[in-house]
DNA sequence: GGAGAACTGTACGCTAGCGTACGATTTGGC
DNA sequence: GCCAAATCGTACGCTAGCGTACAGTTCTCC
């Protein structure tokens, strides 16, 4: 593992040397296998994971096992936000969705390098309203939009914090992300193949025309990401 | 104003005495009149509130006007939040529910006040947690329950927020709160009317049996009010 | 106290998406 | 190469909730 590695992920890379220098040393180069649980709904924090590849989803868990999927993160993002407000347990599940790979921190270590690390700890702030406001918009999205427009955003938002244009998942999986049957995947995905945007066979998605798809998906994806650019600039 | 004031407000109440002495100063004792605009979506955040009595709701707005509510916030909390991450701009609109009392601070004094408070910040930063989970609640919610479900949690967050047994509000305005029609509104409070859990009358709802609006509530309301709980003390 | 505005009750046809089910196809392990 | 498991296509009846419309009721302002 080398410091070059460790710029791969969207927080570390803004991270000033001196504090880079301070977490660096408690960071673990762990491979995120698919479906891994990061963080737990209600149960404590045992690790933090700056992303470096692959793609992690934040989900609302209901007592009858269903789930449905509230946030999306990539190798620009976090996982473990609570601790960094002071607070031990998770209240959703971040399980991962892509395989990929991240740099872990223990609680403990993090909490302690958070002392230190002022940019850090701004830094984690920001991107936890980032995610606040993904929550936000798929709260309006899933009450406003239809079957088509939704998968069409959430393919969009995948492959932004993905890169390449080929998505591994099942449609049951999907089905869980959207909330919806596996069936109504079925006939969301033809719908979006029949108009030439993407094309998809067992276990892939693979996008065609994005702009076409961004046509075809509902406000909610340009609005995420607007809103991502607008405090981009702010922040600097 | 007093100091026995400013203390109604759950974020407020909490500081040390040396970080409330830094802040107080810069406080004003504002009305909150109905449906007065607090943070514009997308626009720049020009005062944060305490809120003080009265209730704020959080509501993400789409392009054709349709506006969601994605978070609800009494005197427990604060409106403003991108600010404590450094941003300068809202994501979201917030606007007085129900008429009440804040104590308002001009954006420039917040982020100086800010800098000397760290446990300011770290209150401000749980509550924004909070905030979180209710999106993110609430996003499920959309997705999985009905009008019902959703109405009586709804009359039950806001009632938790208020204080008394009754909330006034037209249905038109539910209706844009929840996402639904004004006519499904009706139909919905008819059911739980009828049920003899509330009772509602032109510009108001009363509610009768908490414990049975509770249980005609789907499973969300006590999520939030759980994570709420656990989270309160993990920060002791 | 009368006019207009705001608010509420109800109705009707329509459609997206649900729950469920079952068979077809592909894949991976032995 | 075969079998079990995983994945996918499709169908059918059903219902919650939508869009819309209109009339009844209550409030507010002059």
């Amino acid at each position: 593992m080398t410091k070059h590695a460790a710029l791969i992920n969207g927080i570390l890379r803004k991270l000033p040397r001196k504090e880079f220098k301070t977490i660096f040393p408690k960071l673990a180069l762990v491979p995120l296998p698919l479906h891994l649980i990061l963080n737990e709904a209600a149960k404590p924090i045992a690790y933090c994971y700056f992303m470096r590849s692959g793609l992690a989803s934040i989900l609302t868990v209901l007592t009858n096992g269903k789930i449905v999927e509230v946030g999306l993160t990539g190798a620009e993002g976090f996982v473990g936000l609570p601790l960094v407000a002071g607070l031990k347990s998770s209240a959703s599940r971040v399980i991962v969705q892509v395989a990929g790979s991240a740099f872990r921190i223990r609680a403990g270590d993090m909490i302690v390098a958070l002392a230190d690390c002022p940019a850090l700890r701004k830094s984690l702030g920001q991107f936890g309203q980032e995610v606040a406001v993904q929550s936000a918009q798929i709260a309006a999205c899933n009450r406003l939009h239809n079957a088509n427009q939704r998968l069409a955003r959430w393919l969009l938002m995948s492959q932004d914090r993905l890169g390449g244009s080929q998505v591994r998942l099942t449609q049951e999986f999907l089905a869980h992300m959207l909330g919806m049957r596996r069936a109504s995947v079925t006939v969301a995905l033809g719908f979006l193949q029949k108009a030439e945007l993407i094309t998809f066979v067992r276990g892939a998605v693979m996008i065609d025309d994005r702009l076409g798809l961004e046509a075809a998906a509902c406000e909610c994806y340009v609005s995420i990401t607007r809103q991502h650019k607008r405090w981009q600039k702010e922040s600097n």
